[in-house]
DNA sequence: AATGAAATTTAGACTTGTCTAAATATATTA
DNA sequence: TAATATATTTAGACAAGTCTAAATTTCATT
């Protein structure tokens, strides 16, 4: 149907799209780790194919079309990572390499089997939504750790870094995933902060607070 | 490490050297459905990694370096094969096609996880051994149902056709693997066999016979 | 509005894997 | 053994996807 780099493009157009209307060139070339001519190219071709909106030097979104590949792709990551964790057991912080290239596998039947085998998970091991097979999925609204006062909290439901430094550092925290966590202190210095678990108290930095998502 | 394509020649090379010590470019070209200019290009590039012999004109064989690679590729498609059918609940008619993509997912530590999660099969939907994680496997001595006698009979434990066709009929006929069956009578005009299974009897032709493999 | 910087596109090249058509080597058979 | 048929390789081309270097457009600043 489409080539594993033109779904490569519709997943990065489609994350990018998140926080804004439109994506850069520039912008893929340095989340694809390309160069701004190989994209490019490659966006007059899906253009040419009507998954993009396209106008040279003006950035581009994602068409109804381009949308639903981008979306069926990401059902497909996500439901292999839960699988290799929840089946294969892996670690969170393994997953990602094999997932993108699971991901690629052209089989629909195959992933609503695997869907179904699973119980129909609604979240991976990130927290990341799966979409299901008609392409829907609810939108947490989570907050960074890093945006709440003192005496607040809730549970830790997903992560904007998903880098396995990040992960790693994170499970060895017992900062994972349904962790209930409240904030007994903010230095000021540094904008560090004091976390409250269930078993014991933590000090993280404001980097890794910023990247930690909870659920009020 | 090799790329999709050197893989599948690396697997038809293996495949076609069961039962003769060269393979030749036509071979090739007829199993790999291109053209034999194609696969001499390829054939090149392999010699050059030193993954098989060749000599111009003279045919190919695997170097003890390819031929790993090729049963790492076996490994993987019959492995998944059997996860498609005994997880996924998909008909052994219905596996071959995604085994041919997820054969090429690159993990090894992946595929090792998967067949300790099905607890180490021997064999898979088709009857063919696996091979474990360091390339071993039994090769069962099986035989065409053609070449028995009457009253003569095994254990069906393999096919050597593997089309969608042959298999969806020998499934309605329940001519599946593990069922026992006797020759009951040979019919000497066309060489078709009347088999008495378990449940039931039926008549095949000599060509269904002649790619049905039991063990005595 | 003019100028310089940054972003983007174009031009031309390269790799992988494929193809057709032509050339060459091997096998067959008379 | 010479002619013919078949198998294989070579030559030249093409599509996909990428790259570097150069040209162009847009943006920011004065
Ligand atoms: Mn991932
Ligand atoms: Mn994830
Ligand atoms: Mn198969
Ligand atoms: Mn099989």
């Amino acid at each position: 149907m489409n080539t594993l780099a033109e779904e490569n493009y519709l997943k990065s157009i489609y994350h990018l799209s998140v926080n804004a209307t439109s994506v850069s060139t520039n912008q893929l070339a340095a989340l694809l780790n390309t160069k701004a001519s190989s994209v490019t190219d490659m966006l007059k071709k899906l253009a040419e194919k009507e998954l993009i909106n396209y106008t040279p030097y003006q950035g581009v979104s994602l068409t109804a079309a381009g949308e639903k590949i981008a979306v069926n792709i990401i059902r497909k990551h996500r439901l292999w990572e839960y699988f290799l964790v929840e089946k294969l057991d892996f670690k969170w912080d393994q997953v990602h390499e094999m997932a993108e290239e699971l991901e690629h596998i052209s089989s629909n039947e195959l992933i609503d089997r695997l869907d179904k085998f699973m119980e129909y998970p609604k979240f991976d091991p990130h927290g990341d939504p799966i979409p299901d097979c008609n392409g829907l999925f609810k939108i947490h609204n989570l907050k960074p750790v890093s945006s709440i006062g003192i005496n607040e909290g809730g549970v830790i439901c997903g992560v904007r870094d998903h880098s396995k430094a990040y992960l790693q550092y994170l499970e060895k925290q017992s900062l994972t995933i349904g962790k209930k966590v409240t904030v007994a202190e903010i230095i000021e210095f540094d904008h560090s902060m004091v976390l409250h678990t269930e078993d014991n108290t933590i000090q993280i930095s404001r980097e890794v607070a910023n990247n930690l998502l909870i659920a009020l």
